[in-house]
RNA sequence: GGCCGAUUGGUCAAGCGGUCAAGACGCCGCCCUCUCACGGCGGAAACAACGGUUCGAUUCCGUUAUCGGCUACCA
């Protein structure tokens, strides 16, 4: 049965690396049945952030992973929050085994032995000193109650590797290998010491994590064989950069998963584009709902370099989830936005919105899109030129003066019967369509493009709204041209 | 500094000794059209460099360059 987890330090928001390692995680449990786990991390005191803890749950939730164990989800092998393990000794009494078969020790060396090591880059590798002492000497340093941690004993000659999926055999000599802390002087485990132990206790099977840990991993290993405890299946995924190809960091705004929600983005989207930053399926679809996500994901398929998070991309990928919403869906969550641009709108709400879906990106483009509704920015009237609208400053002053009164005693405001009226007007006065439709819809929204047409736009703001805007245009021309 | 890893268009990315080197985003052009958007069609754009191995290298091996990671009582 496979198993994975998630291992994350609640050290804040959650940015798209650590998201995406979370969903390469839930996806290799998910799709070969089996069982996705969440371990909090907080073997580092001093990194704690109040309330991040309950970040992670609700990134996981809205994204859409639920875990089949964890904090508050008891499988048997809890707890699964680092800090409280460690308070029931369990890293100790690990620890111990390793020190009593002699691949550990007790060091009580001081931070100025240490210091005193490096060479004048700040580069050390442990001597081993400790590993001299006797055990008379070890047992008096205990009983005076020195600060000490426990280190592993690495053999200074030979080799270690070990086995990735995605990097393949990597070798190390022992010589490059510290004899690395397990248990600090504080009494907590090492990350990478608490890692392992949990690992193996709770029986995860395949360890998905960044990268970062690639060259640490040959350490692992010979904690594994020390305890002789079978070596998981090793998965180290590729970084994520930002555009300048420089790690994501958490300040950058646009890089933790509730910023993006905050800007506008879907879920959905945001995992589906976070898994194509270092995988793609054989069949190169590009939009996959998390189902599948699941039956698609081949570990084996994950890319070794490094990707830039691309939020063009993503704020495409983001369009596309919302012209697929249902448009009653789309109208829920657009509604809030709708009003924010457009307080005062007399109109039916649902039009907008529907004007709005095929155009919108993220839900924070609404506001530019119809703000025009409720009030005429200020524009220039540069805008009545266009090339191939043959129209001009001028003309449109002309056509809109004639087409004022022909407006006001008009009838009909649906879109089909005023399309049909103007065309018909344009063309008894030897206009273009362009020529009269162009110089409207430029009075009714003072911008360049607009969602709908003239004559939708005019259904919209009625018959009222539409003429005063006309007719403030005309003045506006008028003006203009007089001044000249 | 040492060690480990990465390197296909601006970006994501297919490729796994023989291809006119896929596809997607973005960009440009055309079509549709009462402006956009949507949709449709088309275009520009890449194997980091140099040496090997081979009949033949983007693909295998070296070297260099560039980038990244580790080298913490951080994860």
């Amino acid at each position: 049965m496979v198993k994975t987890r998630f291992a994350p330090s609640p050290t804040g928001r959650m940015h798209v690396g650590n998201l995406r390692t979370a969903l390469y995680s839930y996806l290799i449990a998910k799709h070969a049945g089996g069982k996705f786990m969440l371990r909090i991390e907080d073997t580092d005191q001093e990194r704690q952030v109040e309330g991040a803890v309950d970040i992670i749950n609700r990134t996981l939730a809205y994204a859409g992973m639920e875990y089949d164990e964890g904090p508050d989800k008891d499988g048997g092998v809890g707890p699964y929050v680092q800090s409280e393990r460690c308070k029931a000794g369990i890293y100790m009494e690990y620890a111990k085994k390793l020190i009593d078969k002699g691949d550990a020790y007790y060091c009580f060396c001081t931070k100025e032995r240490l210091e005193s090591l490096k060479t004048e880059e700040g580069y050390a590798v442990y001597d081993k000193h400790c590993l001299q002492l006797s055990k008379e000497e070890i047992e008096e340093n205990l009983r005076k109650g020195l600060p000490y941690v426990v280190r592993l004993n690495v053999p200074k000659e030979g080799t270690t590797s070990f086995m990735d999926e995605i990097y393949g055999e990597i070798t190390v000599d022992n010589s490059e290998l510290d004899d690395m802390i397990l248990i600090k002087s504080d009494g907590f485990p090492t990350y990478n010491f608490a890692n392992v132990i949990d690992d193996h206790l709770m029986g995860i099977t395949h360890v998905v994590r960044g990268n970062e840990y690639l060259s640490s991993s040959p350490k692992y290993n010979r904690i594994y064989n020390a305890f002789g405890w079978e070596i998981p299946v090793y998965v180290h995924c590729p970084l994520i950069t930002d555009e300048t190809h420089a790690k994501l960091s958490k300040r950058s705004g646009h890089s933790s998963f509730e910023d993006l929600l905050d800007q506008g983005f879907l879920p959905e989207a945001i995992v589906n584009y976070t898994a194509l930053l270092g995988w793609n399926p054989p069949d190169n679809e590009e939009i996959m709902s998390m189902q599948e996500l699941i039956e698609k994901f081949d570990y084996t398929r994950i890319n070794k370099s490094p990707a830039v998070f691309d939020i063009g991309k993503l704020r495409w990928m983001n369009g596309e989830y919302i012209k697929r919403m249902d448009p009653e869906a789309f109208y829920e969550k657009a509604l809030p936005y709708i009003e924010k641009a457009v307080p005062s709108a007399q109109c039916d709400l649902h039009i907008l919105a529907e004007l709005c879906q095929s155009r919108i990106e993220t839900f924070e483009d609404i506001a530019d899109l119809i703000g025009f509704f409720c009030e005429v920015p200020e524009y220039s009237t540069d805008l009545y030129t266009h090339k191939k609208m043959k129209t001009t400053p001028e003309l449109s002053l002309e056509v809109l003066e004639k087409t004022v009164p022909f407006l006001e005693t008009l009838k009909d405001y649906s879109n089909d019967g005023l399309f049909e009226a103007l065309k018909a007007f344009a063309a008894e006065n030897g206009w273009k369509n362009g020529q009269i439709m162009w110089p409207i819809r430029t009075a009714l929204s003072g911008k360049e493009t607009t969602p709908g047409g003239a004559t939708q736009l005019m259904e919209i703001l009625g018959k009222e709204e539409s003429v005063r805007r006309i007719r403030a245009a005309v003045d506006k021309l008028r003006k203009e041209q007089t001044a000249l």
